[in-house]
DNA sequence: ATGGTATTTCCATGAAGATCGAAACAGCAG
DNA sequence: CTGCTGTTTCGATCTTCATGGAAATACCAT
């Protein structure tokens, strides 16, 4: 992954607001939750919620399909778990005092 | 982990020179790297880098010591794995479609 | 086509961030 | 104390971000 990813990833995570959308949409598993469904649950201006989530999906962090008139919005696991990959393979590259595996255990 | 200690280190890490200064940081390992040696290093102004620094100290992503004249920084592999768990954990709390653990392997 | 709900874009504003040169400060050597 | 190296603080500038109201767009039902 490049540094440049990596870093638009966690700067889109970076933020109080966003991090709660994204920790939504994660508990929410594979069935996503739709933009207006969010807005009630979190309580932000459809405008600010709009610009969040489109961050999030500019990092892939989030992806979008659409049903019928409303926007559903997924968590993208697999992007999570390349950024926490990522963070954890630097580490160890020249230590033994990082065992982020059995840390998380 | 709160909510606001979880953002406040994405978004220290959410920023490329700072991103760079954290993996240069992790991979340096357990002896750390002086401030110096990582601005002869990562070529930046030695403002700039300090307020860098500063700010991942500030969120306990990274220690500092002193030894004589110079400062010694060290990643806080603790805090880091802190945060890779915070982010796992929130996964999987409805869905079986992710496994940070295996996906890591 | 008309109307209605869902979502985004436009626009504006206040706040915060990134960068760096210059000056100040900290600690050691002589 | 003086000078030297390493690091931080000050001050300033430019850019980017977060936020939300209002208007526009997208899609479906009738």
């Amino acid at each position: 992954m490049k540094i440049e990813t990596a870093a638009a990833q966690l700067e889109a995570l970076g933020n109080t607001t966003r991090l709660t959308i994204y920790r939504t949409l994660v508990r929410a598993g594979e069935g996503g939750l739709a933009v207006g469904k969010l807005q009630l649950k979190l309580d932000i201006a459809g405008s600010t919620l709009s610009h969040h989530i489109r961050k999030l999906v500019e990092v892939d962090l989030v992806s979008q399909e659409r049903q019928a008139t409303t926007l559903i919005c997924r968590a993208n696991y697999a992007s999570m778990n390349g950024l926490i990959g990522y963070l954890a393979d630097e580490c160890c590259a020249d230590t033994s005092g990082c065992a982020p595996s059995d840390a998380a255990a």
